[in-house]
RNA sequence: GCCGGAGUAGCUCAGUGGUAGAGCAAUUCACUCGUAAUGAAUAGGCCAGGGGUUCGACUCCCCUCUCCGGCUCCA
C-alpha cells in the first residue's frame, strides 16, 4: 500500500510504502532524524520503529516537546523499574506514570526504600542508560500477556481489567521490552534507554495500590526527566525558589503568624504584622462585596446538631466535621463546617417576594473542619479558617446576570492581588445528583455563557460538579508559574430544597430560589499563604504591614525621624522609626529583610534642608536629599489600595 | 487516617552511653556611624512528653505528641 504523509501545514512529505516513523524523520533532514524520539500520525503517538501504513498527517516529535518530555517521562519509569527490580529481590512492580515535571513508579517491597537505597536505584539507572538498551514492542493477546507476566499480582490486575473493546487488530495489550526487562505499556517509548539526557530520582513515599486506601500500601520512587543537563538544574532551581517563598518559612520570617503547638493541628494565630495584612484584605473583601451589591451578615460559630441534619451536612460531611458538644439538657452542638445554612435560616427569617431578588448575603465566616491529620499543611490547610463566603438567592430569570456578576467579582478581585492569568475549570452534572435535569441545563449554560463573557480560558470538567450542582473554580498562575484553584462559583439545588426556601412569583405563587454559593478569596488563610508566597514576602505596599522604616544616622537625628514618621503617618502609611545604636548598614539591613517597601535614611543634610534619603524595596540605591513632602507624596501614591 | 523521615536555646544546626555546644536573634555596656552584619560582656536548655534498659541515657528500646515528604481525602 502507497502511503502518503503531509506535513502538519499540509505540504505533502512524499509517498513510500511501509515506512517507519524512523525514515519518515530522516527525510526531513539528519538533524531531526537525530532529535525525533517519536511521531505523530494522524494526532496518535507512535514509536519510530513502527510502520506507518496509512495516509495521513505527522509530525516528528522532539525530546524537548511536550510530548517528548512525557514519553522520556514514561521511559524513564520503566528504567527506574527494571533498576528496583535488579535490585531488589522480590519486588513486584505495580505502576509508573509519567506526572507533570518527572514521573514515579510504584513498587511492593519488604521494607520501605531507605535513601542509601535511592542513591544505589541511582547508579544502576546510571547503567541502565549507559548501555543504551533499545526499547522494543511487543504485541500481545490477553493469554500470553497473562503468560508473560504470570505471578504478577499487579500486572494481571491490570491485564484482566482492560476493555477488549477499546483495543483494536488482535492486540489486547502492549508490552515493551529492553534486555530481559518487560513491563505492560500503551507507548510509545524512547527507542533506547541511552536517548535519556537527565534524570534525577527525588523521594520516596508510600502510595496506595489504585488509590484506595484499603489495598495494599506500596512504596513510590518520584523521579524527574528532562530533555538537557540544563533543564533539569533549572527544574532543581525552580524547586529551591518555591522552597525560598515557602509560606511557613516566611511567616515566622516576616513575623506574621504561627502554629503553636499548644493550640492543636492546623489551628494558627495571627501576630501584629499579619494581622495587619489580613485586616487589609479583610477590608478590601468588605469594600469589594459592597460594591458588588452584597450585604453583610454575621452567624455565630455553633449550632444545634439539629441545623446539620436539615442541611444534609452530618450526612454527607459528617467526618470533616468537630464532634458534638453536650452540656446538660441542652440539645447537642456542633461548630460550623460552613456558613451556608445561616444564610438561607436569613433568607427565610421572612416571606420572600421575587422583587426582592437577588438577595445577596456575604460574610468573613469562621468554620472548622476536621482535616485529617496528615493533610494539614501551613496556612493551605487548617482547621480553622475564615472564607470569605456569600450566598446569592435568585430566580431563574436573574441567574445568567448573577453569574456575570460573580465571575466580574471574582476576576477583579485576583487582579486587584496581582494574578493577571486565569484558568477556569466548569464542572458539569455528575452521575449520581439531585434536582430538575432542567436546573442543571439553565445553569450549565449560565455558567459557560459567564465564562465566555468574561473571556476567560476554560475547559469543561464533565462529570466533576458536585451531587447538588455544576460550579465554576478560577485558577490563577502565581508569580513563579504555580497554578493555584482560587475562587469559586457554585450552584446549589440541594439547600434550598432541604429548607424549603421560597419566594412568591409575580403570579402570587410560591417559587424555589436558585442559589449560589461563592467564595472570591476561599480561606483568607489560604489566600494569605499564597499571596505571601505569590509575592515572596515582599508585598506591594498597599498590603505591606510596614511601609517605611526611617533610618537616622546618628542618636541626634531621632527627633528629625519622628517628624518624617508623623509626616508619613499623616499621609496614611505605616512607618517604623529604626532607632536602635546598630549602623546605618545594619538598620538597612534589617528593613531590606523584613522586605520594607521603603527605607527613609536621615541625616544631617536632611535635617537641616527637611529631606530624606529614599531607597525602595528592590532598588539597590537610594536618591538623597528628596523634600519630605515629595517622599511624602510619592509614598501614599505608592501605598494606595486597588480602587473598589 | 496510612507509609517513611525528623524533633537539641526564639531561629539555623553540631553533639554515637560518661559534666549540654556554635552562629544568628535577645539583654547590657561601649561606639554615633550615610545604604545588606561595630565590638565586648551577659543571659538563655526537663535535649518534644511519658515509660523502659543501664552504675550512668540527648544518645539504645517501647508508647504518645508535633512537624516534614508523599498517599488518601477536600459533600
Amino acid at each position: 500500500m502507497a502511503v502518503q504523509l503531509r506535513y502538519p501545514d499540509g505540504a505533502v512529505v512524499g509517498h513510500a510504502e511501509g515506512v517507519t516513523g524512523v525514515e519518515v524523520a530522516a527525510s526531513i533532514g539528519p538533524r531531526l532524524a537525530q532529535a525525533a524520539v517519536a511521531v505523530k500520525v494522524n494526532g496518535e503517538l507512535r514509536d519510530l520503529s513502527r510502520p506507518i501504513d496509512e495516509d495521513g498527517d505527522f509530525a516528528v516529535v522532539t525530546l524537548d516537546s511536550e510530548d517528548g518530555l512525557h514519553i522520556l517521562r514514561h521511559s524513564s519509569a520503566h528504567v527506574l523499574a527494571q533498576a528496583v527490580l535488579d535490585l531488589f529481590e522480590g519486588a513486584t512492580f505495580a505502576i509508573g506514570p509519567a506526572i507533570e515535571d518527572g514521573f514515579y513508579y510504584d513498587f511492593a517491597v519488604e521494607t520501605p526504600f531507605t535513601t542509601e537505597d535511592l542513591e544505589a536505584i541511582g547508579r544502576r539507572i546510571d547503567e541502565i542508560i549507559a548501555e543504551d538498551q533499545p526499547f522494543e514492542r511487543v504485541a500481545l493477546s490477553r493469554l500470553e500477556a497473562l503468560e508473560a507476566f504470570a505471578g504478577h499480582r499487579f500486572k494481571t490486575e491490570i491485564i484482566n481489567g482492560v476493555d477488549p473493546g477499546e483495543v483494536s487488530g488482535g492486540e489486547l495489550v502492549t508490552a515493551y521490552r529492553n534486555r530481559e526487562f518487560i513491563d505492560l505499556c500503551r507507548g510509545p517509548h524512547l527507542p533506547s534507554t541511552g536517548r535519556i539526557p537527565a534524570l534525577r530520582l527525588m523521594k520516596t513515599s508510600g502510595a496506595y495500590w489504585r488509590g484506595d486506601e484499603t489495598r495494599d500500601q506500596l512504596q513510590r520512587i518520584y523521579g524527574t526527566a528532562w530533555a538537557t543537563q540544563k533543564d533539569l538544574e533549572g527544574y532543581l532551581q525552580r524547586l529551591e525558589e518555591a522552597e525560598k517563598r515557602d509560606h511557613r518559612r516566611l511567616g515566622p520570617e516576616l513575623d506574621l503568624y504561627s502554629f503553636p503547638e499548644e493550640l492543636g493541628i492546623g489551628l494558627a494565630i495571627w501576630h501584629p504584622k499579619g494581622g495587619m495584612v489580613r485586616k487589609l484584605i479583610e477590608d478590601h473583601s468588605r469594600a469589594m462585596h459592597r460594591r458588588y451589591g452584597f450585604e453583610y451578615v454575621f452567624s455565630p460559630h455553633v449550632a444545634k446538631a439539629d441545623l446539620w441534619h436539615t442541611s444534609g451536612h452530618l450526612d454527607y460531611f459528617a467526618e470533616n466535621m468537630y464532634p458534638g458538644m453536650q452540656t446538660g439538657d441542652d440539645p447537642e452542638y456542633r461548630v460550623k463546617p460552613m456558613n451556608c445554612p445561616f444564610h438561607v435560616l436569613i433568607y427565610r427569617s421572612r416571606g420572600r417576594s421575587y422583587r426582592d431578588l437577588p438577595v445577596r448575603l456575604s460574610e468573613l465566616g469562621g468554620v472548622y473542619r476536621y482535616e485529617k491529620s496528615g493533610v494539614v499543611h501551613g496556612l493551605l490547610r487548617v482547621r480553622g479558617m475564615t472564607q470569605d463566603d456569600s450566598h446569592t438567592f435568585c430566580t431563574e430569570d436573574q441567574i445568567q446576570d448573577e453569574l456575570n456578576l460573580h465571575l466580574r467579582f471574582v476576576v477583579n478581585w485576583l487582579r486587584d492581588f496581582g494574578f493577571e492569568e486565569f484558568e477556569a475549570d466548569l464542572s458539569t452534572r455528575p452521575e449520581k445528583a439531585i434536582g430538575e435535569p432542567k436546573q442543571w441545563e439553565v445553569t450549565e449554560k449560565a455558567l459557560a455563557e459567564a465564562l465566555e463573557s468574561e473571556g476567560i480560558a476554560y475547559k469543561v470538567a464533565t462529570g466533576e460538579g458536585a451531587f447538588y450542582g455544576p460550579k465554576i473554580d478560577v485558577h490563577i498562575r502565581d508569580a513563579i508559574g504555580r497554578r493555584w484553584q482560587m475562587s469559586t462559583i457554585q450552584l446549589d439545588f440541594n439547600e434550598p430544597e432541604r429548607f424549603g426556601l421560597e419566594y412568591t412569583n409575580a403570579e402570587n405563587t410560591g417559587e424555589r430560589p436558585y442559589m449560589i454559593h461563592c467564595a472570591k478569596a476561599g480561606a483568607i488563610e489560604r489566600f494569605m499563604a499564597i499571596l505571601v508566597e505569590h509575592y515572596g514576602g515582599a508585598f506591594p505596599m498597599w498590603l505591606a504591614p510596614v511601609q517605611a522604616t526611617i533610618v537616622p544616622v546618628a542618636d541626634r537625628h531621632l527627633d528629625y525621624a519622628a517628624v518624617v514618621a508623623a509626616a508619613l503617618e499623616g499621609a496614611g502609611l505605616r512607618a517604623e522609626v529604626a532607632a536602635s545604636s546598630d549602623t546605618v548598614a545594619d538598620k538597612i539591613r534589617h528593613a531590606l529583610t523584613q522586605k520594607h517597601p521603603a527605607v527613609l535614611v536621615v541625616g544631617d543634610a536632611d535635617v537641616e534642608d527637611s529631606t530624606v534619603g529614599l531607597r525602595l524595596y528592590g532598588e539597590d540605591s537610594d536618591v538623597r536629599g528628596v523634600p519630605l513632602v515629595e517622599a511624602t507624596a510619592r509614598l501614599a501614591e505608592l501605598a494606595r489600595a486597588p480602587a473598589v
